[in-house]
DNA sequence: GGTCGGATCATCT
DNA sequence: GATGATCCGACCG
């Protein structure tokens, strides 16, 4: 993915934007599975209330890849259970990261299927996809450029066939309009707003 | 079809 | 002790 730089540059509600329409690939224990990517949000960084990386909390062990180099994975657990992975956005050191919350599932749906231990919603939920994909804290900090998890950057999705929401679950700054999605997509549920 | 509560843990109060 | 960038099974109509 030598075009990763510049693909995430800018903005991050941008790249989140952008990112509709890219591929995630997953070769993690040997089988492929891969999935284009439906629905982001945007996490801002120090300025976001709602972001993990928040000024208010400083920089953490749970937050630290955050501040890695942009197209670095950012891997947290959620609700003790589900693991929620990031695209990195930020400089170095700066933190701001793109929120996977959907693919379309288009390569390795047996195995996702397996994995989930259910062949429907394969990768409609940040926690699902994830699980679908194998990824777990131990791919934190992983570079998106090689195996076994690669984004290979898309021609981004229309802007017309696209929408934008407040972010999902989130109780602060659940105003901001940072949550992209491709319109009628059936992994994307409808937004409140 | 919809709603409700449990699972489970890092972080914060 | 409470909260949360969640999901799922149980239960109710």
């Amino acid at each position: 993915m030598g075009r990763r730089r510049e693909f995430l540059d800018g903005d991050t509600a941008d790249v989140a934007r952008r990112l509709l329409g890219s591929t995630l690939v997953s070769t993690v224990d040997g089988s492929e599975t891969r999935g284009v990517i439906v629905e982001t949000e945007a996490y801002l960084g120090l300025a976001d209330p709602a972001s993990h990386a928040h000024v208010s909390k400083g920089r953490t062990p749970r937050n630290d890849a955050m501040f890695a180099a942009r197209g670095t994975l950012y891997v947290y657990v959620s609700y003790g259970i589900h693991h929620c992975i990031n695209v990195v956005t930020g400089e170095e050191g700066v933190p701001a990261a793109v929120l996977i919350r959907a693919l379309d599932p288009v390569a390795g749906r047996e195995v996702m299927a397996a994995r989930r231990k259910r062949d429907t919603d394969l990768c409609s939920g940040p926690g699902r996809l994830a699980q679908a994909l194998g990824i777990t804290m131990r791919h934190n900090y992983h570079d998106l450029a090689r195996p076994p998890v690669r984004l290979i950057p898309g021609t981004p999705v229309e802007e017309s066939k696209t929408g934008a929401s407040g972010r999902i679950g989130v109780s602060r700054a659940a105003d901001w309009p940072l949550r992209f999605f491709v319109k009628g997509h059936p992994a994307v549920k409808p937004p409140r707003w």
